[in-house]
Order: structure tokens, then sequence, then C-alpha cells
DNA sequence: TATGAATGAGGGTTCATTCAT
DNA sequence: CATGAATGAACCCTCATTCAT
């Protein structure tokens, strides 16, 4: 996946990279809890105990931050889908290995999976972001490929709409984001397990 | 429910509401397709075919116009909602109904929907759109106590965090917003009935 | 002196002088009231009962409201000034007439006076009120001349700066307006005597 | 008094009020040449020598600017009105302190005083500068009172209208903003000096 | 005569960004 | 590394004015 990461031309030295994480840490909860749009640099400056003007020693713009932690977010994510897609799972353990996954990603990038659910179809459209756009397609082609193997294998109903059910298990994950708070009630694992549950057999009781 | 729409005492005189709903719709889209914050009202009166200022001749603000599209939008939801919550079913029955309101609602005011899913979590801070945090309890109340009414009733699960399935139904029926277009190939119908069908009996095939 | 008023080259036809005058007496209410400036063409529409658009049927720009307003004030003033400067009076009279005479213009004229005290000296510079600085200046001869034939009469005392003694005389009187309303405790000719007393014999008790 | 300018919480740190004060007598000397509302923004920063935004730096409004101009300029005349009134003179000494310690104030904020006289009435109906009512309220029981004492101990005449007599002196000494010029002829003193003799002698010869 | 709707030129303000120190 | 100050483009909004009806 392209990642604006890799080919970064920072102005900063390389020395000092806590100070960046910590900056780009607080950007990341701001622009969660605010939009992206609605952010000044200098609220986050703020945040981080700083002027606006320094915040452009250690990054050369609000965009680039932004771009980091989209791109941060999502090579992690891949990293993790990719070694569950690669260990040869049947249909049902695939689905519910990426689910319990992306509960975890939910966990551990909650502002930037925040961040993500709001920004990322508008950001899709300029060309610094469109590997946003590309790891959309390569999501989909992973899910949806995952259920229609389950629909072949008998394992999954084969009269639902492929697209439609596939929307459906995506949005139900990630829009957690919006209510998700770490150290709650649930772990990732027990929301992967009750959601789980709830998609895979449904919410009526039987006989 | 708390209408910042009734009590508008806007420069414009009752007659001619025609050219106000065409510039609101107007405005709808584009703050659904590039958010609110990042339309200008240039962009708004462009599209209307008129020049920034004369908006202000039907609209006191830009703020006013986002007002009266959400609130339109909750309205509307609220006179279906409550005609369902009034007729007596049970709550499988209700569920249905509910869902089946929600997607014609997004069908017919689709970027109303839009708008509302990314603006309303900042936007409820604002007094002026408290209400939009009073709807938010109200639904709750209606979706969470018919679920609670169902696990009692026995056409439930027991075993589920109710919270937890109510998100999980909530979200699942909005988020749909975020890709529906109206005159696609599924009627928001045949969608409702999709949804309910997974929500309900789940996605695996049962023996 | 020159009178915008009469080479007034209106929209209007001749007909219906009433609707004008009480249009203007509106406007030099809110003028006086809110200042030139901060009052919008809408506010005087308004409170006349009409829409800003329609005030453009009997003025042509609410600049020519303002000129209106003032030259009538203007002529008015030196219709009378005039009629005391002619009649031969000795420097002290001359003196208690124009201030009592001042005195009334006030009453009738309140209005006007207090936009002409807070506005003429910026309008001044514009060519289409230059008729105010004519106006001061013949203002200023007039008081100023009355005085030094005082002096050189020893009616008045010849140890005071004379111009300093005029802008006493000239400021004493027309401030006034900023405190005085039509219909109070005391008339004008009541006020002009307490004026003309403290002027002319000081507040000192006398042994 | 009530002073919005010692809660001052503005974006500027303590350091380097230099520039803030340049810009303060810039705006205040632009406000009296053309009034607040007619004064531009663009105008100030021109004649301070930067851009409009820039301003923004140091306040953060125009009226703020108009705020910090007027509290700075009451601040200063009641630290002198205050030690005149403390200092236990007679009446007349007490009106003759007053009146030169207001042209010295005249003479030092010459500006503010004017945008005193032309703004404050419309200012007093906001919150934000009602102490611009108060101050008046404080001037009004200062000058009325020592007037009244002056009267009580057979110093000052008897038969005027108290009120009246106050305003006559408060618009006498104020107005002369109107045509001060710092570094003109007469130097503070000496236009007290006059005004005084004017006042408390008046302007007729004595046999 | 008056209205309703629009125009268009600003005006105050915000904000990402730059840069000398 | 960080600050303080400034830039400049863009933004929301106001308002006098116009004009067809």
């Amino acid at each position: 996946m392209p990642n604006s990461n890799s080919d970064r031309k920072k102005t900063a030295v390389s020395a000092a990279p806590e100070r960046r994480e910590e900056i780009l840490a607080t950007a990341a909860e701001v622009f969660a809890a605010q939009g992206y749009r609605a952010t000044t640099v200098r609220r986050i400056a703020d945040e981080a105990g700083m002027l606006a003007g320094s915040l452009y020693y250690h990054f050369d713009s609000k965009e680039s931050m932004l771009d980091e932690i989209l791109s941060g977010f999502l090579n992690d994510l891949w990293a993790r889908y990719d070694s569950v897609l690669a260990a040869g799972l049947g249909p049902r353990e695939t689905i519910e290995a990426l689910v319990t996954e992306s509960f975890r990603e939910i966990d551990r990038h909650l502002a930037a999976v925040a961040i993500y659910q709001k920004e990322a179809r508008q950001l899709q459209a300029q060309p610094r972001f469109a590997y946003l756009a590309e790891s959309q397609v390569k999501f989909e082609k992973a899910w949806l490929g995952t259920l229609e193997r389950g629909v072949a294998d008998r394992v999954f109903r084969a009269d639902l709409d492929a697209r439609l059910t596939y929307r459906f298990l995506r949005d139900t994950v990630w829009v957690a984001a919006s209510w998700y708070r770490p150290g709650g009630l649930h772990s990732p694992e027990e929301i992967a397990r009750q959601y789980l549950s709830m998609v895979l057999e449904g919410i009526t009781l039987r006989g």
C-alpha cells in the first residue's frame, strides 16, 4: 500500500522522534474530537505546550500531520489483516479474526479510526490521500472475498446480497469507534465476541 | 421535541417558500458532500445560481441553514417514529417497523442524514443544537426500550448486552446513509428487509 | 448659503410631499439616536413602515436624506440668525438674541442639531457637504464679530482671548442638544435665560 | 471603577507592550478622525504599517481596541480626579482643579477624549461598555456635589438650576477636545485659566 | 407606490504558514 | 528548538442600492 509516511521529507533532523510522536498523538485526539477542519493548528500547539509556529519545526503542514496519523494507522492495520489473511483459516474463522483485529485496532488507534471514519471520504479525492481509496479497495476485496468463499462453502447464507452484507459487517465494526472508550467495561475481545455473536447468529431467540 | 425551526423569525416573509426550499436542498447536498465546515457559502450560492450575499436575504446565517436542514429531518423522522411507537406492535414488529422507516427516511432525507451522522456529535455542544442531544436521548429510549421488552417477552436473546445491541442496531441502520444512493438497485424497503434478516437471523447458514 | 436641497433632482414626482417629510423626520431621529453610519436604511424603512427598497422611490440615497435634513435645519437657522443680525441691536442684545434663537432651533430641530454636532466635521470634507463648512465660517463671523464689537464698546471684557470666548459660547449653546428633551422642565427660552446669565455674569456669587 | 482593560485575556503575552501601545495610539487617532464605525481595521493597519490580519495578533477585535482606548483614558482621568477630590479643597478651588485637570487630560488623551465625546452615548448600551455609564454617574456626583457645596457655602450663586449649571460646566470643558490641538498657542493651563475666568466671572465687563 | 429578490462591494475576522531571532 | 510577530488568502456576513413586477 502506498504510504506517504515512507517518503517523508521532513524539515526536522531525525533527532528526538519522541516529541514528534507526542505531538502526533495530541493532534490525533484533537482532530478526532473536533474534526480536522475545525481544528486549528494553534489548538494542537496549545495542547502540546508550544506555540503554533513551533509545530512547523516538526511537521511541514497541518495536512502532513493528518497524513502521518492516517497512514500510521493503516500500516498497522494491514500488517495485522495481512497476517490473518495469510493464516489459511476457514471463512468463518477468518471473519472472526478480522473482526477481532478490527476491534483491537480501534482500541489501539481510537483517534485515528475516528478521524478516518469522518474524513476519509473527502480526503480520498486529493492525490496525497489516494492511498485511502486503495486501502478501501483492498479492504473490500478481503472481506467480500471471504464472505463469498463462505457462501460457496455453505457456511454463510446465500440469500443475502453480498455487497450489502459486506457493508453491514464493515460499518458495524468500525462505527464502534464513535462510542468506544479504551479501558471501559468491555475489552475489545469481549466486544468482538458479542458483535460476532449477533452478526453470525442474529439477535432473535431460537426455539 | 424542541425545534429551532419553528421559532424562525426570518427575514423572509411567509410567501414564496419554494426558493428557500431549493436553496436548503442545495445547501444540504453541499454540506453532505464536503462537510459543513469545509463548505463555503459562496459554494452554496454558486450551486444555487446566486451570489453569496443573496443567501442572506433568505437565511440569516450559514448555521441557520444547517439548523433548518437538521431540524426538518428530525421533525419528519419523529413524526414517523411516533406513529410506529403508538401502534401497539410487538417488540419484533416494532423493530422491523422502525428499521424500515429509518431506511425510508434515509431515502427521503439522504443529505440531512449524512450531515447528521458527521456533524451531530460536535454540534450538540452548542445550545442552538441542543435538540440533537435531546433527540438522541429519546431515540435511545425508544429502541432500547423495545429491545428490553423483546428480551422480557423471550423474543430476543437475553445473553447480549442491551446497550451494545442497541448501538449495533442504530449504527447499522444509519451508516447506510454513507453509501446509499436513491434510485439505486435496492429500494429502501428491500434494504430494510435484508438488514433485518441479518440482524434478526444472523448471517450464518443454519443446518 | 449653498443648499443642496434647492437643486434637488429627485426621482420622485412632486406629489405627496407629506410622506417625504414623515420619512425624513423618521430618518433624522434614527440618525440622531444611532449615528449616521450605524443607521441602516432598513432600520429607517422599518420605522417608516415600509421596506428598504421602497425608500428609493422617495430619495435617491441614504446620503441625500442626510443632506436634506442638515440643509433644512441650516436654512431655517440662518433665516432667523439673519433677521437678528439685521435688527441693529447692541452687542449684548445681539448675543442674547442669538443664544435664544439657538435654543429655539434646538427645540425645533433637535434631531438635526444632534446629527450636525456629531457628523458635521467629517461630512465637511465631501464636496456635497461643503455648505456645512461655509455655514461654519459665516457662523464664526457673526458671533466673533459681535463679541469683538462688544469688547470695543466696553460691554465685554477685553482680557479674554476672543476666539476662545467664541468657542466657549458656541459649544455651550449647541451641546445642549445632547441632553435637551422637548417638552421637558425648562422651555428653550428659560434655558437661554439661565445660560445667558451664567455666561454673562458667571457662576460666582458677588459680594 | 469597572475597567474592562484590567481583565484583559489577550493573545499577546505580557512582553513587548510597546507595539500594542503604538497600534493603540494609531487606532485612537483614526477613530477620532473618522469615527469608530467609519474606520476600517484595514485603515488602522495601513497606518500602523501592517496588514489587517496582523492586528489580530495583538488585539482580538476592533471593539477591544476601542475598549482599551476608552478605559485607559478613564482610568487615568479618575486617578487624577480622585486625588483632587481627596485633597479637601473648598468648592471653588475644587472646581478650578477639576477644570484644570480636565484640560490637561484633553492634552494627554486628545484622541480618546474625542472618541469618548462622539461614541460614548451609543456605546453605553452595550454591556461591555457599561463602565462608561458608571463613570458618567460618578462624574456627575463629583461635579454636582461640589457645585451644591459651593451654593451652600455661598460661594456660588443660588439662583441657577444646579443640573443646568453642571451640564454647562461639563460640556464647556470637554467639547474643547473638538478644537484643541496639543502644542498650539495656549497651554492646557492657560486655556483652563481663561475658561475658569469666563465661567466664574462671566464675560460681561463690570463697572 | 411599494414589494421581493438579488447584487456587489466591502468589512471584520480567522488561520495556516513563514521567518528572523 | 522554540518564540513572536507578521503575512495573505479566504471566509462569513452586512448593507446600500437596483429593478422587474
